[in-house]
RNA sequence: GGAGCCGUAGUUCAGCCCGGUUAGAACGCUGGCCUGUCAAGCCAGAGGUCGCGAGUUCAAAUCUCGUCGGCUCCGCCA
């Protein structure tokens, strides 16, 4: 750079600084040699301006001109001035001017890069992270990490407006039972002891509460070592938050605000509050899923009643065997949808668990069909009475325990309101889910489980159900939905000792095993807890959606691959045997060999 | 743990079904020409372990099996 300091960012010049003399610093997107004169198209990280470099103007910078390449690191000083009207570009934001450049320093060069800075590119996604620092000059991916800043920085201006302090929670902390596998770290000073990277913040934050710091927040990372998915990454960051001497519509008040901040500083986009809710039981009817997508309609229904001693084993066999049937009416597409669209739903429902998909196309009054000629014609009655069936109506049909049947039909429901354009894709529709059930049925260990965790406080309209029906009882969680995608789940938090020891005998937990896993939490609730409650809003999800990426990892700055590997820093790596004898580690590794390319 | 799709110049892809000359295209790259381009243009050129391994065959990018890797999904993720 030598004696040479930065004027201005390329893309923020401007018909306002004409006749100014700058100096730019930037790389090098484009640079076009017509023979005498060369134009370098500079960017930084507020955008592009061409510089013209003419002859006529410097001999020597031409000369120089002549050697430069793309993503070279160069600098630039030159006066602003105005492109006559026929070479105005009016693609590029500073399209009005150029720089007539009067000397020209060269800061660096650069190989020829692997794969174009540019958007819209199809670059295998391994090669995008290895050159990561290359995939984050592109201005999508560049926005996005812009984006992310802008979600973070309204977060906190939100909550500190609303009197919430930020407090940080160790991430060398204790391995808990119950929910994701941790990620554990050998304690040198503890041989044979391990901290664990914390899921969530959870127990340490409801213990700020019985401090009585009131109102508590963090963006915070958290770590679990489950396998990923393009909404799944072994970390990701939370918006956490934890407040005392509330009920759901104070949490809910809070976080509608909050989304209602973020949407309008990150993307000027306008939320409508309050969102709508929706309780657990109804948003499985309807949408077979617990995080319905409601930009569109196509809701499914249940037809059990219709088959329950049919002929049909097929349906009446699924009820027998504690399942249900539900069905998903699409009007008036029966004839756009083709035989082979309809043997590739099938075999989707199939890949998702399901025997099969069944079908009727309702057609000039015949009902076409490979299933109807099994129906009685009381059982075909009042299959058209609960369906109401018209001519050019297509109806699908799951049969089978009702996690399948929700799953495939939910599925399906999407792919559908897709392929038919009934979803709105600049809506963004938010949604409360309540009402959750506080237990789920673990047919592996054959007991219930806690559906959001033990801390979570039961409904207490169904309080005397604890003795007896645990599938019945209704909790005090809450998740809040945008577009079908989960965003955050939170709940009211028990906050008496009584009923927490009631909550762990319902889940076969003696008081021992709890004091052991939880005792710090258990001991402090029976110092003056107040009630209290909370929420993690997943703050990678959110961005997404507001980028419109097709996963978190677009908006993460260094993601991993679904093997959980870091293709740019090579993580994670063996380490030397110095180090785990330190830490009294010996490994029992079997077929370690890698006989990879 | 399971299912599906994918892997061929630097990049994106075609070729693979139906095995058979020197494995093609576009973009990028290199050199030359060119004073108004902005995805510059024109001419010329270089560039390949067909992911890896084994098998079948006179012959494999192509067929078979295995394996590694990427992505999507199921399980898992309180």
């Amino acid at each position: 750079m030598g004696d040479w300091e930065r004027t201005d960012y390329c893309g923020k010049l401007g018909t306002n600084d004409l006749e100014r003399e700058v100096v730019l610093m930037g790389w090098v997107q484009s640079h076009r040699d017509h023979g005498s004169v060369i134009f370098i198209d500079l960017r930084d990280r507020e955008g592009l301006v061409q510089a013209v470099l003419n002859p006529e103007n410097s001999e020597e910078v031409h000369k120089k001109g002549e050697a430069i390449r793309d993503e070279w690191v160069i600098a630039i000083k030159g006066k602003v001035t105005k492109r006559t009207p026929e070479t105005i570009n009016p693609n590029l934001q500073t399209g009005e001017i150029e720089v007539m450049a009067s000397e020209v320093r060269i800061l660096n060069t650069s190989k020829v890069i692997p794969f174009l800075i540019e958007d819209d590119i199809n670059v295998d996604e391994l090669l995008r992270m290895k050159y990561r620092y290359l995939d984050l000059r592109r201005p999508s991916m560049k926005n996005n990490i812009i984006t992310r800043h802008k979600v973070a920085a309204a977060t906190r201006d939100y909550l500190n407006n609303e009197g919430f302090l930020e407090v940080e929670t160790p991430y060398l902390t204790r391995s808990t039972p119950e929910g994701a596998r941790d990620f554990l770290v050998p304690s040198r000073l503890n041989p044979g002891e391990f901290y664990a990277l914390p899921q969530s913040p959870q127990l340490l934050k409801q213990t700020l509460m019985i401090s009585g710091l009131d109102r508590y927040y963090q963006v915070v990372r958290c770590f679990r070592d489950e396998d990923l998915r393009a909404d799944r990454q072994p970390e990701f960051t939370q918006i956490d938050i934890e407040m005392t001497f509330i009920n759901e519509d104070d949490i809910m008040n809070i976080v509608e605000g909050m989304l209602k901040a973020i949407f309008h500083e990150a993307k000027g986009i306008k939320v409508e509050t309050p969102f709508k809710r929706m309780g657990h039981e109804e948003a499985m009817l309807k949408y077979g899923s617990d995080k319905p997508d409601t930009r569109f309609g196509l809701l499914l229904q249940d037809i059990s009643h219709v088959f329950v001693d049919s002929e049909f084993k097929v349906f009446s066999g699924a009820i027998k065997n504690g399942g249900i049937i539900k069905a998903l009416k699409v009007e008036g597409k029966a004839g756009e949808l083709s035989r082979k669209e309809i043997d590739d739903f099938t075999d989707t429902a199939k890949t998702l668990g399901a025997k099969g998909l069944a079908w009727i196309r309702a057609s000039e009054g015949e009902w076409q069909s490979p299933i109807v000629k099994f129906f009685s014609e009381e059982e075909k009655e009042n299959l058209q009475k609960t369906l109401n069936l018209s001519d050019g109506d297509i109806v699908f049909f799951a049969a089978d325990i009702p996690h399948t049947v929700n799953l495939v039909l939910s599925n399906l429901r999407l792919t559908l309101g897709e392929r038919f354009g009934m979803i709105d894709h600049k809506k963004f529709n938010f949604l409360w889910v309540e009402d959750f059930p506080l237990f789920d049925f673990d047919h592996k260990e054959k007991r219930y489980v806690a559906m959001h965790h033990p801390f979570t406080s039961p409904n207490e309209e169904d309080m005397e159900l604890l003795d007896e029906q645990h599938g019945k009882i209704r909790s005090r969680a809450y998740d809040v939905v945008l577009n079908g995608v989960e965003i955050g789940g939170g709940s009211i938090r028990i906050y008496r000792k009584d009923i927490q020891e009631k909550i762990f005998s319902a889940i076969g937990l003696s008081m021992e095993e709890a004091q052991d896993k939880f005792g710090f939490l258990l001991e402090a609730l029976e110092f003056g807890a107040p009630p209290h409650g909370g929420i993690a809003l997943g703050l990678d999800r959110i961005i997404m959606l507001i980028a419109g990426a097709p996963s978190i990892r677009d908006v993460i700055a260094f993601p991993k691959t679904q093997k959980g590997q870091c293709p740019l820093t090579e993580a994670p790596s063996e380490v030397d045997i110095k180090q785990l004898l330190e830490l009294g580690i010996k490994l029992d590794i079997k077929d370690k060999d890698k006989n990879d390319s």
